[in-house]
DNA sequence: TTTAGAATAAGTCAATTGACGAACTGTAAT
DNA sequence: ATTACAGTTCGTCAATTGACTTATTCTAAA
């Protein structure tokens, strides 16, 4: 969104886009903004030919913010239209924050990953029911929301290798997998890790205080 | 890239972390955008707190040219390690074009998708043979490059049935499929498209003729 | 230890942005 | 017709950006 809007020939004609994606009129948008609804129009009429990325932020935030203390509809109607019962939780943030702020956020623990890739940063989670996930047909289909740039909860870890495994068969790769109170760990799931690339970290908090923790993030 | 660097806290740290991985110096770049290296590092240190949309857009566009000019040593290095015989063609556009300017741009003939659909930007696209990739195992595991907003053409078709019965099954949608010079095509695969909500277009032109057109579009 | 190249810092200034307000143009609905 | 409301246009102006220059600090090689 933010980088479309950037990317644009016209961000004027994109800030529109998503101002009516979102269903709201100029003076609505405006009100969020605490501007006046003119400074809206000239943004989308294109008067200022190359806005700030600050302002741009402004834009997305208030939108998505909207969205979500209205019941995310948005937000939602993007992550697809099936839904899967092994996915508790889904959600992208409004801006990328690094894997490192994450896992201190989460107070988990890093069993895979070197310090260039925990400086990457991440525009979303996942979280999934690890059985459910593995039992369910075709279960990690919806795995990724609007962005794989993301981190992967498993809640229900046994040994940590089939989720780990499901990542490596998957075509898409998380940035981030975490293990929510895992009962062990195997040593094949950090070696897969480093294969992939990809950030692997355990935590001891409960799905509801990661989820909590992870709102106040944003 | 560009919404990376929108987005991140710190846009002139995400700029230096970008021209270092392209392997510029301040000088190297700054040369790349005619400008004075001390314009560069003003905004790597955040003097410019938030700068123009367009001021970003230059900085990845010089980046990419440069790395594209140069066998775009980092761009395939973003694609993913492995190769993919079945692949003949993947890029990633540095500004978003519309579907509608991409069906322009080759010529193509909608069979499936509505106006809607076919104004929303895509960011690159993948050409793969479809016989190989269909008889080589895994062959749609490297379909995607940075983006799923993307276009995916496939040449060697027949009935056009297997291609978009793989894009059925991938848990990533791209945003439009493009057949190359189709024997016949099935009824089944706009039917398909429409299920999926991607554009479906064929082409009479050639694989060169349009990895030609393409390039001019950058 | 000198020196060259890279990166910072800071002063400067024209051009542009971000924001306002007020007047104006649709375009439904009363 | 009249009103109400969403959107547009534009003059204005302080604040900020984009760019330059010159001076200074930091590295790393000679």
């Amino acid at each position: 969104m933010a980088g479309e809007i950037v990317v644009s020939e016209k961000p004027g004609d994109t800030l529109r886009k998503w101002r009516e994606i979102f269903n709201l009129s100029q003076k609505g948008l405006a009100n969020l903004l605490e501007v006046k609804p003119s400074v809206v129009c000239d943004f989308e009429k294109g008067r200022r030919a190359s806005p700030g990325i600050g302002t741009v932020r402004k834009f997305v935030e208030a939108m998505v913010d909207y969205d979500s203390s209205h019941g995310s509809k948005v937000a939602n109607s993007m992550v697809g239209r099936r839904t899967n019962e092994a996915i508790v939780d889904i959600k992208e943030f409004t801006s990328g924050i690094t894997i490192n702020k994450m896992i201190e956020t989460i107070e988990g623990e890093v069993l895979a990953g070197n310090k260039e890739l925990t400086e990457r940063p991440i525009y979303g989670y996942t979280m999934v029911d690890s059985l459910k996930a593995i039992t369910t047909f075709n279960a990690f289909g919806e795995m990724y929301g609007w962005s794989n740039e993301r981190a992967v909860f498993f809640s229900g870890v046994h040994y940590g290798r089939s989720p780990m495994i499901a990542v490596r068969a998957h075509p898409v790769k998380p940035r981030m997998v975490v293990y929510i109170k895992p009962k062990a760990v195997d040593l094949l799931a950090p070696k897969l890790a480093d294969m992939e690339r990809v950030v692997l970290v355990k935590t001891e908090l409960s799905e509801k205080e990661i989820i909590g923790k992870l709102r106040s993030l944003k």
